[in-house]
DNA sequence: GTCTATATACCGATAGAC
DNA sequence: GTCTATCGGTATATAGAC
């Protein structure tokens, strides 16, 4: 049984994805889902299944996005520092042209993966995987210093997921007759993550103290 | 008409909040916060209200926890980088003592602030304002370079709570047999982000190239 | 492959007795 | 203040005709 490309599949699983990102598992319609995607509810179900193999379609796809652009994008060679640098960036463009998937993920991470599929965790361990190569990498190299690398992925991963998820709640602060400058924090997301991350965990230049 | 303290209301409130965080607003169930709070459903709606009613008092008590912990911890004077240190230590202590709110305010992000009144978004904005003054601070003071502070704030707050939430997915790798060393990276968070961000944002020392 | 109609269950909210 | 019973609406899922 292979995977099916029809396009009614494509528009059901577009459809879901967005829902899901909206409303979140419980929260999301399969009717709304259905309708939006212009198709028959009895026809979802004979095209992809039931809400839950909707979701995991869904999340299948949207994660086989990042790894695909990653495998495409990610040059073997050169500095950590670059090497992580381009980890950054084609994680940001992945996400600014699929803006559902960090929504879906910050939910799950909230609800400590209470819908998330052993399939799933093991490719987001992957990604993990490739940043902390990098960053071994780079410590070896003398360019980073010595840090968890779980947690410089998850700072890495959820300042990526906030920052590209905050756009509607800036949106909302104008009403609020706030005195606050909320610019577009969306914007160049990579270069400013860049800069302060590879600065936050450079390592002290010989000669100065630790 | 003052704001209720019975214990009955308090516990129908950490039972809410307790739910929230593990399904969501739409999946949270009635039903099942009254049980868990040990009364009567027509006793909850009593006490609080109906289900958006529930929600906004959660979310104005645990947002007020770390509001009174600022206030009570962060010091006046100081340098910006002691200061911001100390916003990180304190937030992370509440967040650990209320470890429901994180994943509330994940989600809030996710769904792009759809139930989130306007009187907590404006909560939001006020600890926004403590960090881009502590910025401002530092750069003036030549300790901190130029950075946008919105981005760097969300940067913080949302490894914060990607850190803050993580324990459940952890739990769950050694199951699925990966060969990925994965430590507790819900400890020692403060000291983990406060040296990050401080050496990230650190302005360059004078005679060294920009 | 496509659609209508419906089974089945659940959930939020309240009426009304005590 | 407390509880039972229930209303009314809505959700997932599928049966069965075409």
């Amino acid at each position: 049984m292979t995977t099916k490309s029809s396009l009614a599949r494509q528009k059901i699983l577009d459809a879901a994805s967005n829902a899901f990102a909206e409303e979140g598992f419980s929260g999301a319609r399969v009717d709304e889902i259905a309708d939006r995607a212009g198709v028959n509810k009895a026809m979802l179900y004979y095209h992809v299944g039931d809400k839950r193999a909707l979701y995991n379609e869904v999340l299948n796809r949207n994660f086989g996005r990042i790894e695909n652009a990653l495998e495409e994008g990610l040059p073997h060679e050169g500095s950590a520092s670059d090497r992580l640098r381009a980890v950054i960036t084609i994680v940001e463009r992945a996400i600014a042209a699929n803006p559902d998937h960090p929504r879906i993920v910050l939910r799950e991470f909230a609800s400590g993966a209470a819908n998330l599929p052993a399939e799933i965790l093991q490719r987001m361990l992957g990604l993990l995987t490739v940043v902390r190569d990098i960053l071994a990498e780079g410590t070896g190299s003398g360019e980073f210093r010595r840090t968890e690398p779980v947690k410089t992925h998850l700072t890495l991963i959820g300042a990526i997921l906030m920052l590209s998820v905050v756009s509607p709640l800036r949106e909302r602060v104008p009403d609020l007759g706030s005195p606050i400058d909320f610019p577009g924090a969306d914007t160049d997301i990579a270069r400013f993550l860049g800069d302060l991350l590879l600065q936050g965990i450079a390592a002290p230049r010989s000669g100065e103290p630790i």
